[in-house]
DNA sequence: TATGAATGAGCCTTCATTCAT
DNA sequence: CATGAATGAAGGCTCATTCAT
């Protein structure tokens, strides 16, 4: 990419930040369109690949924009002392929650770099990914062993936790507009029933 | 669609069938190409419209047949006195994982109906979405309702099941193979985890 | 073309030359479909292959029959007596329904030859079209010379009654169904006009 | 359409236009290839659909045009004192050789227009033809009714005039240059010819 | 002989990308 | 810097032609 997009003014950088990444979260890396990026942000076409060479190009500034903001309000926004595995995971979701008001899809658009199944732009983004998912690791690292009910298998814990949640993302995404209180409250009551499952005493199986 | 195409070779049929569902559950029904599904299947470009009228038809019928697949099978396949929920949803995948060995793409196709976007495929194939739902329903007629521990809430346990169980779908179809015992496995697993913790005498929150 | 063609039951014959000819006749020859000819004639599209070496071979071999049906119906039912230009003009036309009542795009599809604009179609032709033209200056060869009024040119006169009696024809063609008796009535009122114009003492110009 | 197609330097608006008249002029809408016009103009394909949403779009654009710009001329030269039937209608023949100078397909694009079959193509434009139509029957407005001769059917009369002119129009547009002074001779002999024999007084018929 | 399944070149149209202004 | 005109490869689809049965 050409460093000379971020002399452009702040609003119009993040014009087209707001448009490709609306347009990449909403159609994937292959069929989002240069067309409605235009629309979407007001720029002109010639312009995207003045400051991005080319799609890829874009498609990787986007990732590493997303990936490196939100990391910064991590770093700025989670309160260090937490110990408690869903209290984190709460306070994540607040982080993303903040970062969305200036960044309305950085939650989607991360969220879709998963179903992203183009060749092109996986391998392009690959050391991004893996370096959001180490953050994210980072901010469990205080986090204390919880004391799993004996049946509970960790994998199979973690998954439950991600895929829930990123369900309840894309479903709150697929309404009209994104009602931030709506998704906090189905999240914490998700992760509390969590809490509660995975720590309490099995009955007998029957 | 022209039904001189259930006239083909049975292998022939299976082949564009495939294909076709191969092609469409990776990419979305608007970017998935024809070109890609000429080589996939060996079959040349204008036979897919010889039979099928267009895109949206193929995609039509690819939808109809798998759902009709799956619920000759399941109709065919399940235990019907089943009255557990957890054993159910087994059975269910069972039957899917049979369904696989004739039609590959069939598992991952139907869960990726629920991504799909394109408005033209969503209308043309609502209608068979809901039989589906319909089926899918009805094998879990005969169910009894679990007894939840009091914390847990109904929506959010359906939620955390399906979401979850795609995700491990999803994950399984991401590898080069597919492993059906890996699978099967995983699924177990999580399931009987879910209903250990679904039922467990809660322990006092912290 | 296969000679073998002519082997065929004599109707089944006539329902390809009928079918071709209606299709061409309506659309040109490049705009011709194959598919509307098996339609038409509800023999298979293979066949046609069988015994026309190619779309070409095909037109070829129908301009030729049409012209080649009409020249003998000429020969066959002309009264060659017959010295007057317009009486034979009538003859002639007369002669055109009758093959029309076997054929019945005979006189259309002659008509649309002079429309044609596919240069490859042109350059197979030309030579039958030649053979038709003399032979309609042949059924003109006993007409005596008109005792046209002095500002008659033939030309210019020639051309008109060309012009408009296609015209007239490709009206009624154009009607759903052609009505043989409307149209030579037409045709009748337009020669008998053009006979006292052409013979008229002229007035003063204004 | 997109406006901006008239920013454009207007030799290259007129490349277009004279293209797309040209190849739909000789071949009819269906028929009409995109390649043939951009091989004509000398305009790369996507140029076209960035100005004309689509194939049928720019045909009604080019109807539009011919016919605005026709319309145009005639207001502006026609002599509007002209009371005469033979008058008139070769001063709108001298029109049409005057817009045959910028556009040189005009004139036989618009005799075309009666021989387009293609429903979707008709339907576009039917308004603007009768647009046309209106146009060229004002230009008669003062035309003062013609004292015929008593055999003479004012229908019958219309139509040959109309045909045999269409017809010598398409007959010189056949030729490998358009011959203005060949062809303005042969209407005007032609026109003068039908004056005389339409007022003529009748000789015994035979 | 007769069929229609099968093919692939070509058509209209879209879209990432380039470039003159 | 900014625009959008311009390009051409690729996509969905049609159609003359071939060929196994």
């Amino acid at each position: 990419m050409n460093e000379k997009f971020f002399d452009l003014k702040k609003e119009k950088q993040d014009r087209m930040i707001n448009g490709a990444m609306k347009v990449f979260a909403l159609n994937g890396y292959a069929r989002a369109s240069t067309d409605e990026m235009v629309k979407e942000a007001g720029v002109s076409k010639g312009l995207w690949f003045h400051y991005f060479e080319n799609k890829i190009g874009l498609y990787t500034f986007v990732v590493d924009y997303a990936i490196k903001y939100l990391n910064m309000e991590l770093t700025a926004d989670m309160p260090a002392e937490n110990t408690d595995f869903f209290d984190t995971t709460i306070e994540i979701e607040k982080v993303k929650m903040l970062v969305r008001r200036s960044y309305p899809y950085v939650p989607l658009f991360l969220a879709s770099l998963d179903k992203e199944t183009s060749p092109e732009a996986l391998e392009a983004v690959s050391n991004y990914i893996e370096v959001y998912r180490e953050r994210i690791r980072e901010a469990y690292a205080n986090v204390e062993r919880i004391e799993f009910a004996p049946y509970v298998d960790d994998r199979i814990f973690d998954m439950t936790i991600s895929y829930t949640m990123k369900g309840i993302l894309e479903e709150e995404y697929a309404k009209d507009v994104f009602d931030e209180k709506s998704y906090m409250g189905k999240i914490k009551v998700f992760l509390s029933q969590m809490r509660k499952m995975s720590q309490a005493a099995p009955v007998e199986e029957p």
